[in-house]
DNA sequence: GAATATACGGGGTCCTTACCCCGGTTGTCT
DNA sequence: AGACAACCGGGGTAAGGACCCCGTATATTC
């Protein structure tokens, strides 16, 4: 791969995050490709389908959610962990508006490599999860798909109130005060 | 308004409703109007732009919450009164896909009869926060907009796991016990 | 039951958007 | 430097969908 087209895709990325995050998912490919200082066509030899785009952009995310989850796994309090881990999807909800779009559609036509990244982040959610249940921070009825959908609300929440950070992070407490009750 | 206009622009709206709550909003209003057993011409008569369509879908369903709402109201446990619309909102989830996603855009461009609507909602949820804060059975320290922005989150969720009953209401679950959390 | 306003149907238009093609250009390797 | 392969640009195509037009049909009124 030559360097300039190294250059370019990495570009392409960058741009599309940033429209999909300030704009949400229907900005058109070309306007992102005219945007990147780029014509469609680069656009469409680097990622031949818009699904294509979001795939990459996802798998990017979660990577970056899996280095979260693993650099808090190590952290001394579990529940500090754990807690501090939800934190951070409403500072992602909050500037990335139609991630959890693509995220929910995602998960649907399971792509391989998509898979692939989501069974890494299960894994680290696992650990943190289980360390914050075993510390009694957590309640212990309930189980990791319940929590990633958990956190999936959260995200969601925070991108529905963009501008409106003290609601966001209400919403966040209550979902966090309800995973450590007590079920009775 | 003649007999046969009103009869049509009742099934349209019918059809048009099932069709956004197991399909999803982005169903083409032509196919809805074929399927409907009507022409395309008639559809845009009665509803000019797809946000129309939209907006008087948006009005029949926060009208049935209101309903719903008020009559929970006189139920003599506040507390059950409370929780009992939040399981409502998950029956809802459950059989009404792309609804959340009209609501949540439906709350920005702010049409007139819409924010009328919106705002009996709100009475009719405020009584009932109130009834089942003043009894201790909700936390205190949340108002309307956070209840009104969970109710949503709970619909979403529900959508989301879609023939996954039981986590949905693993998920209400949370939330409500997060919303009966007596904050530190 | 005739007259008239109203409503219907569905082909037609226009616009948006994903995606392709090919002549020109630019890295890369020796 | 020169040759060649890879890459770029941006007009072009095709598909899908919202919305309109107007000849035809039907309800309403007397």
């Amino acid at each position: 791969m030559r360097a300039d087209a190294r250059r370019n895709r990495e570009r392409l990325l960058e741009v599309a995050r940033e429209c999909f995050a300030t704009e949400g998912v229907s900005v058109p490919v070309d306007e992102i490709a005219r945007r990147a200082g780029l014509g469609a066509g680069t656009m469409h030899r680097h990622f031949p389908t818009k699904e294509s785009l979001f795939e990459a952009i996802v798998l990017s995310h979660i990577a970056q959610l899996v280095d979260e989850a693993r650099s808090l796994a190590e952290a001394e309090d579990p529940g500090e962990a754990f807690f501090g881990f939800c934190l951070g999807m409403v500072e992602r909800g909050m500037k990335n508006r139609g991630l959890a779009e693509i995220l929910a559609g995602a998960g649907i036509d399971a792509k391989a490599r998509i898979a692939a990244e989501t069974e890494q982040l299960d894994r680290a959610l696992e650990r943190l999860v289980e360390r914050a249940q075993g510390s009694g921070q957590v309640r212990a009825d309930i189980g990791i798909a319940d929590v990633r959908a958990l956190l999936n609300s959260i995200h969601t929440a925070a991108e529905r109130e963009q501008g409106d950070r003290r609601m966001a992070l209400r919403m966040m407490t209550v979902i966090c005060d309800g995973l450590r009750a007590n079920p009775r």
